[in-house]
RNA sequence: GCCGAAGUGGCGGAAUGGCAGACGCGGCGGUCUCAAAAACCGUUGGGGUAACACCCGUGUGGGUUCGAAUCCCACCUUCGGCACCA
């Protein structure tokens, strides 16, 4: 057996239709795409009053220009849900766009010297061609595109509404910088610490950057999460990535100094336990405490060292710990007592205050740090004596650990050398220390977020530029709106190098203030693609519009988006920014709704050889695949692969058994089509042979599997259903009736349309459709007709299987047990033992448990 | 490293407290054919048996339960995210 038996070769990818009885694909195809043409069949006012208003949405592309077998996973899960949901009767807005600002179009301006807008433009056209191809039902007259205009002329004006609320401000921030490119680099540019392009060490910048305070939201972002219908593990994933702690800041004085250093700490109650305190290496203190000692070298040469790590390296808690000890003090305020200050690789400047009090005692990162550098231990808090009563047995670990000396106890007792406190519980010294703090005016109960503030300044040309002006005389000054949109020069030339390219732009940089008339300078950054593509489904619905970014009617028609479908890659910082920039315009009465997706599904990625796919590797093109098997084969295949939650290695294995699916329907609809009774409906009840009953039961089996399937999104599942239900046509279809033969043909085609819509259209009008079958009713099933007369059930002897039985559905419990009482084999099982209990499910065993 | 998932036949997977392996691929056997392909029918977890019986089996080790792929604990492996890829 070789490979290629198994992976058709591209050169293999000549259609399958060289017989008459195959499905013609081809032809299907071409003739659908023209009748939804001219129908509109797609267009949402087609729809318009057919029912309550349903949004289906899926994470727009990044238009790379090359569909892999990744969008055409997802597109076609979202396409499956959004017929569904046509066909359940609802108006259906279903539209498409293009995140189209970014990275790649950049790089290829720097490579193949084409401008980064006819670059994507290209691609664009070529993608739209490909969905179009794959009988992706969207609206495509609502297309958008963030890199046009038309479009990011409104997040300006976002970014003006959030700028005006005091949402948006300033600061410095470092970016990767290449030194030889004299350039700001993205993480992805960076491999292995060194310039993708030149292989030069990449060092840090600071750099004044803009920010969103998303941070003020940390709690409103939290609170949401439960009037939403998404994925419990999504929900647990932006829950930890918000990170909310409470505990307490805590100012300690600068020895010798006015100055105070605020610490942040979740455990106040270990305050009379400090023994030193550790600044992050890049504080802004740290300067002016070693200025003109003999640590200032050394502090410089550690701060480039750590420049050089990525933010995973710096944060991995099994980096050996490093510090230097500054020679300064900070004086305990509980206390009095002065500790000596040092700076470590473990303490981030992004996080709490930048500073933390050192309590080797009790916190595992300070003991180690402690014993390394032989630094002081002091025990405040004594574990309780008793701890038989812990369940999890991990403060018994610990201790065991804390008596061999190896770890820090990090659990609650009793307080210990802590002055007039010692003798209290030490959840109790928590609360009662930060009134003592505050009273004081050393602290406060306070509480801190592994959330920061969204930096949203990139030193690129590819984006909205930011629509800040400044002026030697008036300052910043926000661009007006009826100015807007600040469009992107052409007069840039790419090269990869320069501090942003906007800055280049002679006709750009400079601009009228709009307060005095003078000189002013433009903001030559431009924003990140997050924002682009955090109110995209506002837009939709008003993709036209040119006069404002979205329309009350509109948005309260539409939105929240029902059914919002995308990878889980997208977890945290996508949906946070999303959800962020929504409640933001909520409070700013712009839109009526606080959180933009009701329901979330999260489709896992597919991979190959251990790598997901994407736009700049691993692309798996699906064109070969349709060339040859056509396009609904390969719409089923990519939903058979796996669960659609589950991700997913590529492989072409079972997509022959696909084809071989639908040519069985193909075949067996078209040669008996002929016994299709348009009034079935009226006569099917009256079909009562065996081979009547058989179809139907498996008939309204299905409907009701495939329904349940559809509600969940397990869309592998539905269609294992309908192949078993094909196979039974073709066991029972030629013996049963007329009415129960074009009952299950009706059935079928219905359910087969939304994963193949060509060969569904085509069916339904075989058999006489006027209307398309996307706007068919969606089928129901009877109750009734899904039981069967008999069922088997299990007979097991101390839950091992002995037996089985074939019984009446309705066989009563009493009636059941009895059975297994009397079965030989169960007899046989029991031996001398006698029956301790009876375990009985109805419809599916009886469980005798035997002892002495 | 941290956070979140996933691990079931030769392969993709089904079953979410009750018959493990639905459906599909691949394999094997058959019908048709000069032959093949296609199509259709049958069969297919491992051990064991002449055939049954029976035993084993859902990453590893423990636990809860009459009963565990499913729930709990620990571990191993793989994947996604970690704030400038989008």
């Amino acid at each position: 057996m070789t490979d290629t038996a198994i992976h058709p070769a591209p050169e293999r990818s000549e259609p399958r239709t060289d017989r008459d009885d195959r499905y013609p694909f081809a032809r299907v195809e071409a003739a659908w795409r023209q009748q939804w043409a001219e129908r509109r069949t797609y267009a949402t006012d087609r729809a318009e009053g057919r029912g309550e208003p349903f949004y289906a949405l899926e994470m727009f592309p990044y238009p790379s220009g090359d569909l892999h077998w990744g969008h055409v996973r997802n597109y076609t899960i979202g396409d499956v849900a959004a017929r569904y949901q046509v066909m359940k009767g609802r108006q259906v807005l279903h539209p498409m766009g293009w995140d189209a600002f970014g990275l790649p179009a950049e790089n290829a301006a720097i490579q193949n010297n084409v401008h980064p807008a006819e670059w994507t433009q290209r691609n664009i056209a070529r993608m739209r061609d490909q969905f179009s191809r794959m009988a992706f039902s969207y609206d495509w007259s609502k297309e958008i595109n963030t890199a046009s205009p038309e479009y990011y002329r409104w997040t300006q004006w976002i970014f003006l509404q959030l700028y005006n609320a005091g949402l948006a401000y300033k600061k410095n921030a470092a970016v990767n910088w290449c030194p030889s490119c004299e350039t700001a680099l993205a993480n992805e540019q960076v491999v292995a610490g060194a310039c993708e392009r030149c292989e030069t060490p990449v060092t840090k910048k600071m750099l004044s950057q803009w920010y969103f305070a998303i941070t003020k939201y940390a709690d409103r972002l939290l609170d949401g999460h439960a009037a939403l219908d998404w994925p419990e593990d999504i929900i647990t994933m932006q829950k930890n990535w918000i990170g909310r702690s409470t505990g307490a800041e805590v100012r300690f004085r600068l020895d010798g100094s006015d100055e105070d250093i605020p610490v942040f700490t979740t455990r106040p109650d270990t305050l009379f336990g400090v023994t030193y305190m550790v600044l992050a290496p890049e504080h802004p203190l740290v300067d002016q405490l070693v200025k003109g000692k003999p640590q200032a070298k050394q502090v410089a040469e550690f701060r480039e060292r750590l420049a050089r790590q990525t933010e995973i390296e710096r944060t991995s808690t099994e980096a050996p710990k490093e510090g230097i000890e500054l020679d300064a003090y900070a004086i305990n305020p509980v206390n009095n007592q002065a500790v000596p200050i040092w700076i470590a690789n473990y303490v981030l400047l992004e996080y709490g205050t930048g500073a933390v009090m050192a309590v080797p005692a009790h916190d595992q990162r300070d003991y180690e740090f402690a014993q390394q550098y032989g630094l002081p231990i002091l025990d405040v808090i004594q574990p309780p004596q008793d701890t038989s009563e812990d369940p999890t047995g991990q403060g018994r670990r610990n201790i065991e650990a804390i008596d061999a000396m190896e770890a820090a106890y990090i659990g609650p007792g009793t307080m210990v050398n802590s002055g007039e406190f010692t003798g209290m519980p030490s959840e109790e010294f928590k609360r009662v220390i930060a009134e003592w703090l505050e009273e004081r005016g050393k602290g406060r109960a306070t509480v801190n977020y592994r959330l920061r503030d969204w930096l949203l300044s990139r030193q690129r040309y590819w984006g909205a530029p930011i629509p800040i002006l400044y002026c030697p005389s008036c300052g910043e000054v926000p661009v007006p709106e009826d100015q807007l949109p600040v469009e992107l020069p052409t007069d840039i030339e790419f090269t990869g190098k320069g501090e942003s390219p906007l800055a280049s732009s002679p006709t750009f940089t400079t601009a009228p203030c709009p307060k005095c008339n003078g000189t002013a300078k433009r903001d030559t950054d431009t924003m990140d693609t997050f924002v682009d593509s955090s109110w995209y489904f506002l837009r939709y619905p008003n993709a036209n519009d040119s006069g404002e970014p979205w329309t009350r009617r509109a948005v309260n028609k539409w939105l929240p988006v029902d059914q919002y479908i995308g990878g889980r890659e997208h977890a945290t910082m996508h949906l946070i920014y999303a959800r962020f920039l929504t409640m933001a315009l909520h409070d700013l009465e712009l839109v009526s709704i606080e959180e933009p997706f009701q329901k979330l599904f999260n489709q896992g990625i597919i991979y190959k050889g251990g790598k997901k796919l994407s736009k700049r590797h691993n692309a798996i093109p699906p064109d070969a695949t349709c060339d040859r098997y056509g396009v609904d084969t390969a719409r089923i295949h990519v939903l058979f692969l796996a669960p659609p939650a589950e991700s997913a290695e590529w492989s072409e294995e079972t997509i022959e058994g696909t084809w071989r699916f639908l040519n069985r329907i193909w075949r067996h609809v078209n040669a008996t089509a002929h016994r299709y009774a348009p009034d079935w409906e009226s006569k099917v009840n009256d079909a009562a042979s065996d081979a009547d009953k058989s179809v139907r039961r498996k008939v309204h089996q299905t409907v009701q599997r495939v329904t349940e399937d559809m509600e969940r999104l397990h869309y592998n599942t539905s269609i294992s259903a309908m192949m078993e239900m094909v196979n039974e046509l073709y066991q029972n279809g030629e013996k049963c009736s007329d009415a129960a033969w074009s009952e299950a043909a009706d059935r079928l085609i219905r359910m087969l349309a939304p994963f193949a819509p060509y060969m569904g259209e085509e069916l339904w009008a075989k058999l006489g459709h006027e209307e398309e079958v996307y706007f068919a009713a969606w089928p129901s099933f009877d109750p009734a007709l899904t039981v069967a007369d008999e069922i088997e059930v299990v007979f097991q002897v101390n839950g091992k299987v002995r037996d089985r039985a074939q019984v009446p559905a309705d066989i009563s419990r009493e009636a059941l047990e009895a059975l297994a009482r009397e079965n030989e084999k169960v007899k046989a099982g029991l031996g001398d033992l006698s029956v301790k209990k009876v375990i009985v499910v109805p419809g599916k065993l009886v469980n005798l448990v035997v002892g002495k």
